[in-house]
Order: structure tokens, then sequence, then C-alpha cells
DNA sequence: TTATAAACGATCAAATACGATCAATAAAGA
DNA sequence: TCTTTATTGATCGTATTTGATCGTTTATAA
């Protein structure tokens, strides 16, 4: 095993974790604790991750893209609510997978887990593409300008190919009496076939998202199994929620 | 066993795994570790790969960062190639584009454009979609790991619903007598398939690639219509390639 | 606040890989 | 065939990396 193959597999777990313990990886990676603390500093140095005290953490995405990060609201959240939901996500689980940020933040403490991934979303593909223990599939269709999914009859014939285990979406509105929503019919229509091919339905979504109703409806919260989101969360909503049968997770942070 | 034989298989290993050790690499290859450093020396000169202690790892084909810029393999070439290929497309064109990083200079190039791209390189559509001019179809298919091209049945049957204008195709080896030819089975696959559904075939590749015959082949070089390459291209070679009918176009550096 | 345990940085010895050199072998040409 | 050239494997001294051991600093809890 060489340094930059250490490397990697740091990254690979900082990616997944977020956070990483010097024990945790000596043992894993078979060297001795001063190695690991010259490893995290060379990649501290490299600007990839950051140096606790017993370990390292992720360095924020915003910082991976500087000129994107004011465009990301509530990336923070996101980024807890993505650790959170990876770590429901049992081995070799079939996940079906929506665009968005939301759903890329999962994906990326996604990585290193074997599952497998359907998806529309080519930003998704290509977020798991470097990893080799995911199998990903990528359904195919049109390209829709400025945004990363795939529509049309090449991507509704490919979903229906698979069932998933667990049908991941995010969403622009989630409601009592509307149910799920976002911006396009394209989306919707895709977050739709996703639960129909799906054996449960998890929603991801930041606090700012409850209560809100967006154009396109997607399907009512009856067909939604967990909903996966930040401590911002008005608790009447919540309770409302719940009320409604759906299982509410918050994510720590 | 010839050097240039080894040269392909640790570019092989290269692709698969990202980073590789000289031991395995000499135990792998049946020869010496002086010779395997011998070896990576040649690579790393030619820019395919980046030496590092104990071993090598691959150059990062994605990153265009300024720092990264000079490991790239013939990347000033692969511009010029892009330039050139991306001007010789009229608009509406439909344009097949498999993976490989000299397609993906003339996919940068041909931003802008008002055109239909039908790719199974997720990369490809990445570049493309920020650009509202080009339509972007995407095959689907399984997410080849550590390359980003789709393969499989879903692939094949997507591709096969369209007619291209022009296949335009990367390669590793062109040579007279084997035609053309890629590192792996499932590209050559994907070439081929492009091949049959286009009208004119096209190939971008820098002049390294000419004389190589990479492990899996793709068709003879009379299915070929016209070779994007670059000056350094051997005057003997161009001869030959032009005196078995195809059409050599030399880009401008 | 103080005590305790853990992690830190600095340093050194051992292990490993490096580059340079040379002899042996294989391939190409006279 | 003999010579020339290129390539390989082995050897040497050097440089890098690693693991262990110090004393010191930091986090946690009593």
């Amino acid at each position: 095993m060489i340094k930059e193959e250490r490397f990697e597999l740091i990254r690979g777990e900082l990616a997944k974790k977020g956070i990483v313990d010097g024990d945790e990886l000596a043992a894993f990676l078979a060297v001795s604790r001063a190695t690991i603390r010259r490893d995290l500093d060379s990649l501290e140095e490299k600007g990839l991750l950051k140096r606790t005290h017993g370990g390292a953490q992720a360095v924020d995405s915003e910082d991976e893209l500087p000129f994107h990060s004011k465009l990301s609201a509530y990336m923070h959240e996101k980024r807890a609510i993505g650790i959170a939901a990876a770590a429901m996500v049992k081995e070799g689980a079939v996940i079906g997978c929506t665009g968005g940020t939301t759903v890329m933040s999962v994906v990326k403490a996604l990585k290193g887990k074997p599952i497998t991934v359907v998806t529309n979303a080519i930003n998704v593909a290509m977020e798991l593409a470097p990893c080799e223990s995911a199998q990903v599939i990528v359904t195919g269709g049109a390209l829709r300008a400025r945004s990363y999914e795939l529509v049309g009859h090449i991507a509704d014939r490919t979903l229906g190919e698979f069932h998933l285990d667990i049908a991941l979406l995010g969403v622009d509105g989630i409601d009592i009496e509307r149910g799920l929503s976002t911006y396009t019919i394209a989306e919707a229509h895709a977050a739709a076939l996703y639960m129909s091919q799906a054996e449960r339905v998890w929603v991801v979504a930041d606090h700012s998202k409850a209560g809100k109703v967006a154009p396109a409806l997607i399907a009512p919260l009856s067909r939604v199994h967990c909903l996966i989101t930040d401590p911002g969360l008005d608790p009447a909503i919540r309770s409302q929620l719940e009320a409604a049968g759906l299982e509410v997770s918050i994510a720590e942070m």
C-alpha cells in the first residue's frame, strides 16, 4: 500500500462519514498513528480536509466550489441531512435517486457503501463514478437544459425495468394538503415514477420546504414513508406530518 | 513481452485502479522493479501518469486545474484537435460521442453550436448541460467504474433508436492492419455501435495513437471516413492511412 | 480549578524505494 | 558471423518513508 492509496481511502472515508478518527484510520489502513497524522497533515495542506484533535473533518463542499457557494442555500443543513440519510441505508440496497442538491448531499455521504444506485441525474452519476463500491445505473434520456436530469420516454422505460428498495426524492415543497411538489412537470413525473417502482419512499429536504407548495404536484403524503430533514423543522408541522403517518427523521447537526 | 506491451498493461491497471504499486506491477508483469521504474519514468514523460514513491497514480483527466494541466497527456494537441474537429461540424448535425479525453476536447469546442449530441459518456453530457443551444441525449446504462461511460443493453438499445450524421470516436490505437482499438471490450462495443448508426465516422486521436494496437479491436479502417489528429503524426503513417482511403485532417497548433 | 487521559509535535532508527552504474542478454545491422 | 545497439536485472550509496519514543499540549470530567 503506497501513500497515495491511503490518501484516496482517507478521502473516501471522509466523504462517507464527514469526520474521521485517527485510531480508526490507523486500524483500517493498518499503519501507525504517526503515519496517519502525517497523512492528515499532507491532505490538510492540500486543502482536502481540516485537522481536528483526534482526527479530521471534511471541508465544506462550499469550499470546493467557491463560486457556487453563495447560491446554495442551507448548505450546512443539507450536509447533515445527507449524512443522516446515508446512515439509514443498508448495504446492498437498491436506491433510486432524483436530482437536486439535497439528494446530492446524500449521494456524497453514500460514497464507499456497497449499494446499487439508479438515477436520472447525471451529476449524481458523476459523483459516484470514481467509486468502485457502488453499482450505478443511469436511465438515459434527454438532458434538460441547465439542469442535470434526464427525462422522456427513454428515462421512463429504463426506470420501469428496475425494482427499487428505496426511492430517494428531493422535492421543493412538502405540504399536508397538497403532498409533495416540485417546480417542473418533468421532475414531478420522474419522482412519481421512482415512487411507483420503490418498496419505500424517502424524502430528503431542508426545513424550508415544509409547508411549501411548488407548481408541479408529485403525490400525496400517504405515499411517503420517511422524511429526513434538519432540526429547523417547525414542531407544529412535524406533529402534523407525523399525525399523517410520516416517519420524520431529524438529522443531528 | 516487449516494452510497449508492458506500457499498455500498466495503463490498463492504472485506468482500472487509479493507483498502482511498483511491487505489484513487477509481480504482475514478471519483470524487475528496476524495469518497472524505468517504464513508469517513460510513461510519466509522456504525461500518461504521475510517479509517486512506490508506484504511480493516474493523471486527473477531469480537472482542468492550471497546475495539473502540464500532467495531462498531449493536452495541447488535444485542444487543437478539438477545435479543428468542432469547426468541421455543421449546424444542426446529430453527433454520437464516445468517452475519452480527446472527444471531450471536441465537445468543449462544440459548446454554443446548435447541434444534437447522443452520448454514452456522462462527462460529455455534464460538459454540455449548461449549454442551451445543444440538445443532449444520454443513452443510459451501467456506469463503468473509474470511467464515465455507460454500457450494457440499455445503452445499446437507446443508441439503436438514433440515426447519427457523425460518429465521433476517441480510440487508443489506430493501426493499418488492425484498425481501431481501445483498452476495454465495453468501449470497443460502444464504438462499433456508434459506427453502425452513423452516416460518417470521424476518429479523433493525438498522434501517439497512430501505429498502436490496444487490446480490444473496434473495426477496420475501411469503416472510418476521417481522422483528425495533430501535426506530430509520422508522415509515413499518414501516407499509409491516406492510401487506405482515410481522409486525414491535421489540426493547426 | 485541577487531574487524567488522549493526542500532538519533534526526533531517531529501521525499512523501503530511489537514481546511477555496470554486466549480461537479446535484437538489429554490416 | 561479428559488431553494434538496446534492454534488462543486479548492485551500490542516497533519499524518503515509516514506526517508536520522547516531552508537551489539549480536551474532558471530577
